[in-house]
Formats: structure tokens, sequence, C-alpha cells
DNA sequence: GGTGAAACCTAACACCG
DNA sequence: CGGTGTTAGGTTTCACC
């Protein structure tokens, strides 16, 4: 997460509806998104870039089918450790967000737990996942691992456009 | 989660660098995306349309900052229901995964639960967030909320490039 | 399937209201 | 600060290999 800088320019009308758009289609050339907004172009363009600047859009991703690439199987991994020093956690959360399989990485309050998502060809590749590359590290204390049916991107902080 | 086309088409080494490439690097340029493959900028621009007409590459999806936004705090809501007939668990998820706030959510398998990933304002904000949301729904038999101190994309199904 | 070049479209920047 | 015009650069198309 990256820190932001303590909530920076505030947003107005503008701004938001870019974002609200951009987040609705992130393909959207600068000039179509000038067209939708009523603005021009180098207007458009510079009220982007400066969210940009700002850190408010942080970039772009790609979104990537993981079944096509013969990834079919999806979950989530609840890695709980025994307590242990900052740089032990940090180290080992750095770590297991870079293992290859890993879609996100989540390091949430309590004790001391990750979340992985992970996706992987089928059962037996989520087994050896879990045993080979987490419980190995010995401040694993324990493991539960859940099949994702379905994930969804939700609206996040950015409601639909209400027009 | 897009059900995959039956593994659609085989992915050649190509394929598989383009994805790399534009993991690592969404913003590419087609031209610079071609010259870093040492491909024509016309066989590129068929290559990367071929993975989207297949449903490989879904899209891309803007990265908005949450807390430049006003909403610094995030959480991961464990929702857990009593044994409810299909459609109306998967009416509760939709419902749910369409809660502005909410980034993303997951259906996972077990006890029917949900995972919802959201980010609000404040500690009061997720209270609501929870109360009014969440647990107003009858189906919802409890819920388990976690801070999320971080949280970090992982290199996914595709392997950095190795060269 | 891959290529190169022309025609078309978009973005960047300096300048003007 | 918002709008306009020019130039540089990117994308698409198509005949050809």
């Amino acid at each position: 997460m990256a820190k932001a800088q303590p909530s920076a320019a505030a947003l107005d009308t503008v701004d938001r509806r870019i974002l609200s758009e951009l987040a609705d289609n992130p393909e959207l050339t600068n000039k179509a998104l000038a067209t939708r907004l009523g603005l021009a172009e180098s207007t458009c363009a510079y009220r982007v870039r400066a969210l940009r600047d700002n850190g408010v859009i942080v970039g772009r991703r790609l979104d990537v089918d993981a079944s096509s690439l013969g990834y079919p199987l999806q979950a989530l991994i609840k890695v709980r450790l025994g307590s242990h020093s900052k740089e032990h956690v940090e180290r080992l959360y750095d770590d297991l967000a870079a293992t290859p399989g890993v879609i996100q990485a989540f390091h949430v309050a309590g004790a001391d737990d990750f979340y992985l998502h992970v996706a992987v060809e089928d059962a037996e590749a989520l087994r050896d996942f879990v045993l080979h590359h987490v419980t190995v590290y010995r401040v694993v204390r324990q493991t539960e691992t859940q099949l994702v049916f379905d994930r969804r991107e939700g609206p996040g902080v950015l409601p639909r456009e209400t027009r």
C-alpha cells in the first residue's frame, strides 16, 4: 500500500468524473475521455497527468485470465505465524508476495497473519505450493487453504457515475 | 472469474513474452513492445489483439490509490452464511460485490463464505460498513473483520522475464 | 504467419483567450 | 486555468513475402 501523501490535493468534481470514467473503461483515449466530459483534450490530459503526479492514479495493470494460461484453480491461503521480530515478518512477507503463482498478498492485523491469493494448475499443485512454498518456513505455524469459486472486482471507492 | 474457454489456443513463446512484458509494464506502447521483442509493429499488434480475442488478456484496470481519495483504511471482512439455496447465495454475493467501498469480493469453498476487501474512511466507517451493508442481510450468520496493513501484487502466473 | 510503408489517428507542447 | 493549433509519434491497414 503506497504510503499516501497526507490526503494530497483535494479532488474536484471533474477529477472524480475522470476517475469514474477511467475506472469504468481504462482503455479510453484521452480524446474520447475529453469528449465525454466536455473538456478540451489538452485540459483533460493535464488533469489526468496531475492525478498521476499526485499519486491518485498509480498506473494501470494488465488483467490476464489465469485459466487460459493453464492455472484454472485459485485459492486463498491463510498463513498464521508465531510472534516474531518485525524484520522476520517483513522478510517472509516479501518472499511470499514474490513467489510465482501468488496473485496478491495481504498482511493483516491480528495474529500476524497473511493471506495469499494464488492461482495453480490443479489440486496437486496447490498442495505442493503450500508444502514447498509456505510451510517450509519455520516461522509459519499454521495454514488454512480455501478454494476460490469466484473473484469479483467491486466498485471500490469510486461510486459508479451518477448521471 | 471468467469461465475460460477450455484452455483456448496454446500460447507460444512470443505470446508468453508479450504477456510478461505487458505484465511488467502495462503502459508500453505497441511500438515499444514490438521493438523489445524484435517484432514488426504490425505483427506485435496482431498478436496482442489475438490474445485479447482469445480471452487471455481480459483488459486493463486502473490502479487508484484509495488513500488519496480519503479511504485510507482497508480491511478484509470474512462473511459466513448459513446454508442456503444457490440463488440466495449468488444474489447476496452479487449485492455485496457491488457495494460501494468493496474493492474485490471472493466466494470461497467451505461453509459458504465470502471475503470482502474493502476500503473505508476510518474505523467508524468500517463498523458502519459491516453493520449496514453486511450484517443487515438475514442470511449472514457471522462476520470477522481484519485490518489490512499492506496489500501487494504478486508475480501471478507470469514468471518474470528470464532473459 | 510475418513484414514494411502509407494513411489515419492521438498526444505533447507552446501559445493564446 | 481552459482552449486551440502544430508537430511529433503511435496505430492500423493492406499488398506482399
